[in-house]
DNA sequence: CTGATAGTTGATACTTACTATCAATAACTT
DNA sequence: AAGTTATTGATAGTAAGTATCAACTATCAG
């Protein structure tokens, strides 16, 4: 069974336990972000919500991303977008069309690292992998 | 032996292949290119050219990705950098302290993606992966 | 509960990495 | 050589943040 995470008491406290504050805008951030499932820009957040001013918006999200509890990824061109992180290890895949993320666990990946430990010159300090995809339900609306 | 591409004609030659028309200025980007190693920024090019416009370097930077003879990556913050690209299919490390690019072949990462195709609903189109390192002369001159 | 203290906030201005516009220019075509 | 059409560059604008710093407020010590 695939443990997950992220239920919105468990982020305060983790935010309490990395020593900061617990204030009403850090609040409606993560609830913000708690409702959301697929891909959003932090433009999304910050217009939807009013009473947070933008760069807080920005500062928290960077928060949550170093907290692990949100994932910053980015299309094929480069434009960022976030995803609420659930699982403990994994990847995303983003449809390209409409902008639906998918968490995928992987160990193939991981192996992949390992073998690379011995063919690289240096210390690997991290990652990234993102797969694009076209959704099931971009497939069956597209005209091609 | 694995095979290498990208000598200065060839890129030529495929923007003539593709239809478009070659000029001084994408001569000198492709040139500015070719001369460099690691990675650099658009902003490195536009700077080294200062007789080419900056936004004829940014077209020019995104027809060579196009063309694939130029990879855009990104450090783990999402700061674009840009590699000319000379393996066939391959992948990134990044040295996050001084920006050396290596490029390494894979198959594992191609294996993954075809246990993914059976894992993921929908139709991979792309995938980005990049390998985040210490390199070794970094490693050797850093104090922690 | 009451300050004190130090982390947080938000308005604003700035930065980075581009992209759009459009008149002027230069490559290919014949 | 002339015409056509892609390309260029100056400029302004956009997207995604970050820096600044005075005002504010969580949290702690008493």
């Amino acid at each position: 069974m695939i443990s997950t995470r992220t239920s919105q008491p468990d982020v305060i406290a983790a935010l309490e336990d990395a020593g900061l504050r617990i204030t009403g805008q850090r609040r409606q951030v993560v609830a913000a972000i708690e409702r959301r499932d697929g891909g959003f820009s932090a433009e999304d957040i910050a217009g939807e919500l009013e009473g947070v001013g933008r760069a807080t918006v920005y500062r928290t999200l960077k928060l949550l991303v170093k907290a692990d509890v949100l994932c910053k990824l980015a299309l094929p061109d480069g434009t960022p977008m976030y995803s609420p992180s659930r699982l403990e290890h994994h990847h995303h895949s983003v449809c390209t069309s409409c902008g639906a993320v998918e968490e995928f666990r992987d160990t193939t990946v991981e192996r992949f690292l390992r073998s690379l430990t011995r063919e690289i010159e240096g210390e690997i300090v991290g990652h990234r992998m993102e797969v694009f995809i076209r959704c099931l339900s971009c497939l069956g609306s597209s005209s091609s």
